[in-house]
DNA sequence: ATACTCATGTAAGCTGTTACATGATTCT
DNA sequence: AGAATCATGTAACAGCTTACATGAGTAT
């Protein structure tokens, strides 16, 4: 049974030590959120059918009067996730971007116009390179992996936040 | 009534003069589908909607014996189009990178597949290079939306390319 | 008191993919 | 003759978002 996407995180991240999740759901937010996102509603059924099928055990472990329940990976848990991590299968790469779209069609629009767009482009990936800074130190401090990938993120939003200012250039 | 994701990109690609399901399948596969995709079972469904909803006509014009049926944008269809070419709502963007992913949570590989993961990923968007090169010419020779969005393909993948590259090198 | 954070969940609905089915025409 | 292309569609399923619902503890 191949493990759906969402199981793919929730495997990785209960391995990394976060354990309910509404801990997880935190992480995600601040981390992978700009690459892999995902909601409640998917996290907690998806816990279940993962309990279910025998990859993590879950215990209620409340604090105070307040229910949480902690998870952790069973040993079917743990060969599942190390076979996704070292798997050769192609990676998903998924994309829309409806601001490029509308670019695309723009050829109706003025020269104002597009100039609008562009701009509206690159607010967008300006505003997550300013998200990615806040949790920039967080980030450098655990290195590796997260590190890594933040890197990545500035780097990539911020070509993109070039290539707009080179647009409107050409354009204004 | 908001026109749905899958809409506007068949209203845009009506108004350019691609007038049946098929032809707009085509043209996306070459142009938007790295920043847009859209499926046959998307397309036709979404068609008969828009025909309901009086934003495009069809009209049955086989070609021989193959049935085929072209449409154009009613008065309607054209205004929707307009409004959301103009519209300054925030543009969806979304991605998902299980590449990017299984780097974030690389930590307990070792620098050998560490290595190959970014090996693969550097590939994935090279390969993308290699299809946008052959329609840039037709891009170039169109001009406009098309090829500015071509241009942007090719530096954002290449940027990727890049910086796989440098990881490698200090991998390696 | 009131708002915010911790914490878990469900239900409805939207969007999309995949696989399948069908049939004509054109190219080799 | 057979393969590829033109052309349209459906059904089943997968996956995700949004809004809602609930309730306890903590900070102002």
């Amino acid at each position: 049974m191949p493990l759906s996407p969402t199981a793919r995180v929730l495997l990785a991240m209960i391995h990394n030590g976060r354990r309910t999740g509404y801990e997880i759901k935190q992480l995600v937010d601040v981390s992978t959120r700009f690459f892999w996102a995902a909601s409640y509603g998917q996290i907690y059924p998806e816990l279940k059918r993962l309990e279910d099928a025998g990859l993590i055990e879950g215990e209620d472990s409340p604090s105070g009067g307040r229910r949480r329940r902690v998870y952790s990976l069973t040993d079917a848990g743990d060969a599942a996730l190390d076979e996704w991590l070292h798997s050769d299968d192609e990676p998903t790469y998924e994309m829309r971007d409806e601001g490029l779209l509308k670019l695309f069609f723009s050829s109706d629009l003025g020269d104002a116009e597009r100039l609008a767009l562009i701009r509206r482009i690159r607010a967008r990936h300006q505003s997550v390179i300013d998200r990615l800074r806040t949790v920039e130190e967080g980030a450098a401090a655990v290195g590796g992996g997260p590190h890594m990938t933040l890197q990545f993120g500035l780097g990539h939003h911020g070509w993109v936040v070039e290539w707009c200012k080179r647009q409107e250039e050409e354009l204004g």
